[in-house]
DNA sequence: TATTTCTGCTACGCTACCGTAGCGTAGCGG
DNA sequence: CCGCTACGCTACGGTAGCGTAGCAGAAATA
């Protein structure tokens, strides 16, 4: 693709361009807009022209700073990476996993990103450019709970050749399950015997180690 | 709605209706191209047009079995639970699982309704009538595994007041985790790590039962 | 102050898709 | 064999959305 030879907006904003408030102003308004109507369109039903209407920006305005539809909305994607950052550290698998799960059980269902989730999820299983962004966004997600594991391990509460990427598959999973696909509400008790079961196949000898 | 009293397809098909052959050709030919594109293109791409062309059939006659596009896509969604039917009874529930748990990791990546499950999802996050599809199709999807862990509380393997719905969720969360969100692929390996894990807080004492 | 840059506005052209109308014809059931 | 029903076809009207052109005015920059 490459349409204008340099159009990728995360490759070198380090240019003395963007200085110009007005343009600053300009892009801030349409991502916030964006991604305001996505969290009630998802991806699939946004328009150039409720985006235009929401933010106040004129349509040809942001023409003139996204070459097409997509290009914004996988600019809009990657802005869910903002905030949300924070990597508790307890002592114990056990209390950072609780701390995660219960974040990530409250932020299921009142997150912005997770009413967008499922519209990137469903362009991802055709669309390669918005796989590789759902590939960075799962990435970001991953996080806090890897580095607890890996504490763990360090910590030696966890089998150097367990299988970390199953633990956490096996700790994400039935929330995801829960929040999507059964539909069901997550409740305190429900985190508790997740975390209970995996954590107690941890300990009980190499439960959790890869046998190949 | 209820657009033309009666038009509910899934009602009564007792009629003396649908015995022209013709009737039956047709809606057999959509329905089928109507799958066989929705795999494709996923439940907001999918076009009458498109359908008229795969199918051979006019989009005229398509209209005069189905009121409009959106008719047309629950049809073809609530399709999905044809076939797929096999209530293996292994005597044990770590057999039961284990032999559910592989087909549907089998499934997960080769059947058609893999690849639209997402769009479902998207879906179903704003339209409550597909939402009652997901619901439908995601029961129908359940039931093995139900039926297994409740044979297994009649064995007496679980006991009587564990939380089978979390079971399920700890169960095949991680799987559905890994298809859409991880985008790993799910090896035997995987699958017995999960169940070993699960069943053995079924096992011990009542890590599963719910404390409230 | 003068110039450059950015913006808003109106007005397009284009395409894809929805859903309908009317006609002639082919297949079904009696 | 005859009447009814369903079908295919062509042709519409209408809408929504993409992306562009050109101009006038405001705001930044120098």
């Amino acid at each position: 693709m490459a349409n204008k030879a340099g159009e990728d907006e995360a490759s070198a904003p380090s240019q003395r361009r963007t200085l110009d408030p007005r343009v600053v102003a300009s892009r801030e308004r349409v991502l916030a807009a964006a991604l305001d109507l996505m969290t009630e369109t998802g991806l699939g039903g946004l328009t150039i022209d409720d985006v235009s209407k929401r933010s106040g920006v004129a349509k040809t305005t942001i023409y003139r700073h996204w070459p097409n539809r997509t290009a914004l909305i996988i600019d809009t994607c990657l802005q869910m990476t903002d905030g949300d950052e924070d990597p508790p550290d307890t002592g114990s698998i056990e209390g950072d996993a609780k701390a995660i799960l219960t974040e990530l059980a409250e932020l299921l269902f009142t997150a912005r990103w997770s009413s967008i989730t499922p519209s990137i999820v469903d362009a991802a299983e055709r669309d390669p450019k918005i796989a590789e962004v759902h590939g960075r966004l799962q990435r970001w997600h991953a996080a806090p709970l890897r580095a607890a594991l890996e504490r763990a391990v360090h910590r030696g509460e966890i089998s150097a050749d367990a299988d970390l990427s199953a633990i956490a598959a096996a700790l994400r999973g039935p929330l995801y399950f829960r929040r999507w696909f059964s539909r069901e509400p997550i409740d305190e008790n429900f985190l508790d015997l997740i975390i209970q079961s995996v954590l107690a196949g941890c300990r009980l000898g190499d439960t959790w180690t890869s046998t190949s």
